[in-house]
DNA sequence: CTGTTAGCGCGTTCAA
DNA sequence: TTGAACGCGCTAACAG
């Protein structure tokens, strides 16, 4: 009878130890190794206790989280949805909160939407279907109908970066505007005046705006600046070194010093590589500072100028709330903004008399070959 | 009747509708809507399919996947274990895998083992807890008994990048002795006759020793060269500074050209920035070439040259792989080895008499000041 | 073609 | 303290 445990009875598959056969085994009843699985240990004598030990560790019994989730709702699973896994920040955030997860014994459910409503909506589908407690969510503010839906129902979940209009769910983020601020005033106090925001579209997505917030109110502070915001498509290769040359060619007979702030990672990205394929450098010929810091940031040219954002701790914090609210806080909608922390390298540092005006500057990227070729693209 | 089936009966949380309750509002049995939820129509009469299609889409109603996996076993869940998911390679095949997933409808469970035994095997537990269908298994090879456990019982697994000593699963990857040979063909080509083969420790991951094979057997075509392989640990910041160091000063008499080949993305980028914080310039003072595409590797000075490995298509393929395990495939080990594509940038394209040989980089390096400080650090 | 019945592995009453 | 019995939502035999 003691050697009747073997694991691979038959055929290849695993057999599943269950609780049945762990109660029989130790002679007890399934009632006493749920118990004793469930910590209620005051309700059990030290026998059995040792019993149910010793047999569950022999026979090595995992409980199966598919059978006790059918039961009372705890799967202990958490959905994330993400709406560009080649977006660094996602990866970032995703770190942070898988971190979480296994800290609070909660196992994730990754499913990337690549900014595609369709595969948002299957895939919320299919979170669902496996009832996860709670859903961590950032995607493009589209379409928000089934969101809505889950918000009415109290669904816990909680936005990463973005705010959708219309739900009041809790918000885990970076300080954007705060930031913003902190960005443009950086590059005012080094001596640049004319300064362009490259955004992707900003379309209700409440993060872009945020930054330009900051960015214009930290302009006005400024007089005899100019600011303005462009808008790139990233999908589109070449895109972003056309909008510059245009931006350049738009401000050839200012005065002031030129910067670009990026308005994120994937952004910086492109605007590197357009700027090269311009042979324009920086901070000679234009200052730089971008939103995300990324692990090149210090290796290109003079190093990058970077904001950087505490992405780890979102995704930490982001998976924190979130327990909160599967267990049951109930308070109002809140919203968590970190701070962002200004890293300065190179690119933003041209000294307070550098040579290079906007005239000069417009004139350069007209002489090089100006439509960026084989940029490698990354879509958004 | 009609107006009964409301989403929000009374607290907050979400009511699941049940087979039971679309059993009941379209007036048939619960088999019947089983059999429709299962494709079998053709034990259905228009009749009923039609109700019951009716009704559901009404009621809304999804079924659980959780109870769906509790009776026949088919969880439609796949595990995927990653050993760091801050390495841009593992996310890249994340990404292929997540899109695969997606497709044949199955969903991933993510973990994150942070290259720790112990995190392996909690999540290797908890994985399993889920009655995931397959695994997907990419970290370090120690310690393998839970491993070899799931082998013996033919549960499906497939390896990604590295074999496992002792294990007879499938494996997924790069030709790492072609793409090694590729690599260092290249160089010699070149004219770099002084080549290191710069790695993560060597110990038994079968990656990074098929890359050495292959760099190994390519110099050994070449006469009168000379090729050594360095170990750098990555999460002690500036060693691979003090390596290279070494490197330069023992090779110092040599009359040949000097190249690095970068093991992977990881060291990639803490050799880039070893080589800036030494003063040294590719490829005027030094040759480069790295293992792993990176979405920097255009920017850096004047761009890196670099060995692509597929890996959409190895965390594709990957599932694919898994999936004809699960369906029962028995057929012998399989391993899939896709082939690495040689990007040519500056970095190892010096011309054919460049200034730089041997004994000035060294003088040079010793000149800077060596020991990289505020490396950035990324642990392994 | 369709419905009835019996579990899957577990947690949770309710009695003993 | 312990155990028997029921049900979670679903699928699969087995009848009709």
């Amino acid at each position: 009878m003691r050697q009747n445990h073997s694991k691979l009875p038959a055929g290849g598959g695993t057999e599943r130890v269950t609780i049945a056969q762990v109660a029989r085994e130790a002679g007890v009843s399934k009632t006493s190794v749920s118990r004793f699985l469930g910590g209620e240990f005051d309700a059990l004598s030290v026998h059995l206790r040792e019993q149910i030990d010793k047999t569950i560790t022999r026979l090595g019994y995992h409980p199966s989280q598919m059978a006790r989730g059918l039961k009372g709702g705890r799967t202990r699973l958490i959905g994330m949805l993400v709406a560009d896994i080649l977006n660094p920040y996602s990866v970032a955030v995703l770190h942070g909160a898988e971190a979480a997860c296994q800290k609070y014994g909660y196992t994730l459910m990754l499913c990337n939407t690549g900014n595609d409503e369709k595969r948002e909506q299957l895939s919320l589908a299919a979170l669902h279907s496996y009832s996860v407690e709670g859903l961590l969510f950032n995607t493009q503010g589209r379409n928000v109908t089934p969101l809505r839906e889950l918000g009415q129902a109290a669904f816990p979940v909680v936005l990463l970066d973005r705010r959708i209009e219309g739900c009041d769910f809790d918000l885990v983020g970076l300080d954007n505007i705060g930031a913003g601020q902190l960005a443009t005033r950086h590059l005012l106090e080094q001596g640049y005046t004319d300064i362009a925001l490259v955004v992707q579209p900003l379309y209700g997505v409440s993060s872009r705006q945020g930054r330009q917030n900051g960015f214009l109110q930290a302009m006005a502070t400024q007089p005899g600046s100019h600011g303005e915001t462009l808008e790139v498509h990233l999908d589109q290769p070449g895109h972003v070194a056309v909008v510059l040359q245009e931006f350049f060619q738009r401000r050839r007979h200012s005065k002031g010093r030129m910067a670009l702030l990026a308005g994120n990672g994937m952004v910086s990205l492109q605007i590197a590589l357009a700027l090269r394929s311009m042979k324009l450098k920086f901070p000679e010929d234009i200052g730089l500072l971008c939103f995300d810091e990324l692990t090149w940031s210090p290796l290109v040219d003079c190093g990058i100028s970077t904001i950087e954002q505490p992405t780890y701790e979102i995704g930490f914090t982001a998976i924190e709330r979130l327990l909160a609210r599967i267990n049951g806080e109930r308070s109002v909608r809140m919203e968590i903004l970190l701070d962002g922390k200004l890293i300065k390298r190179g690119s933003s540092m041209a000294g307070n008399d550098s040579t290079a005006h906007s005239s000069d500057v417009a004139k350069k990227s007209r002489a090089a070959n100006s439509f960026a070729p084989s940029v490698q693209q990354t879509p958004v």
